[in-house]
DNA sequence: AGCACGATTAACT
DNA sequence: GTTAATCGTGCTC
């Protein structure tokens, strides 16, 4: 596969650590009335099965965790603090919960656009955090449910530059204060050194 | 029907 | 380092 080629279903369907791990260096990208935004990807967090205390399957089936139940390669955005939009990606097999949350880009393709939606910030506020990356890209609940691996969809991923190992490191997830151990320290976020 | 809290960010001190 | 902003979700009554 070229790189430039939109990631499959299959991608998106193996181990959750996995497509954590082999989405940094992917493109994001956004179609959005014919303009197309993009980054690359280079901090991911991995969140599977509901005895992952961090994740919100945590709850089981409800209405907002169903998606992550469903086909991988689908689009799960959610709703945080009364103000910020979240992205994942649906991974495992069809019935088995997991997803990738997408934490940051290096903003490329649309960098106007994203400047006027980051208020003018400094470039290297614009996409280094999940909810920001959401609004730099118009990202929100509009979106959620939506099938990344259809020849039509708006949010998708493309097939980028492979980061070797040695420019890959680990750590615990962000924002999980109040989750038990092990769950709270396990090093299931991934970041690309740049 | 009500309530506590969250996979965050920006603006403070 | 601390804190307000702000509301959908899931849990309890």
């Amino acid at each position: 596969m070229k790189n430039g080629t939109q990631l499959t279903r299959a991608f998106f369907a193996q181990d959750t650590l996995k497509v954590a791990r082999n989405l940094l260096g992917a493109r994001l990208v956004r179609l959005e009335n014919g303009r197309r935004l993009s980054g690359v990807i280079i901090e991911t967090e991995a969140y599977r099965g509901e005895e992952d205390l961090g994740c919100h399957c945590r709850a089981g089936r409800t209405k907002r965790t169903e998606i992550m139940y469903g086909l991988p390669g689908y689009s799960y955005i959610y709703f945080v603090y009364g103000m910020h939009w979240l992205l994942n990606f649906v991974t495992e097999r069809d019935g088995f919960p997991g997803a990738v949350l997408i934490r940051a880009i290096i903003p490329d393709e649309g960098q106007g656009i994203i400047a006027v939606r980051r208020s003018e910030r400094p470039r290297a506020e614009w996409t280094n955090g999940p909810a920001k990356l959401c609004q730099a890209l118009g990202i929100n609940g509009q979106q959620n449910g939506q099938d990344a691996c259809a020849p039509n969809a708006s949010i998708f991923v493309e097939r980028g530059t492979e980061i070797p190992a040695e420019r890959v490191s680990v750590a615990a997830r962000v924002g999980l204060n109040t989750v038990p151990e092990p769950w709270k320290s396990i090093p299931w976020r991934f970041l690309a050194k740049v």
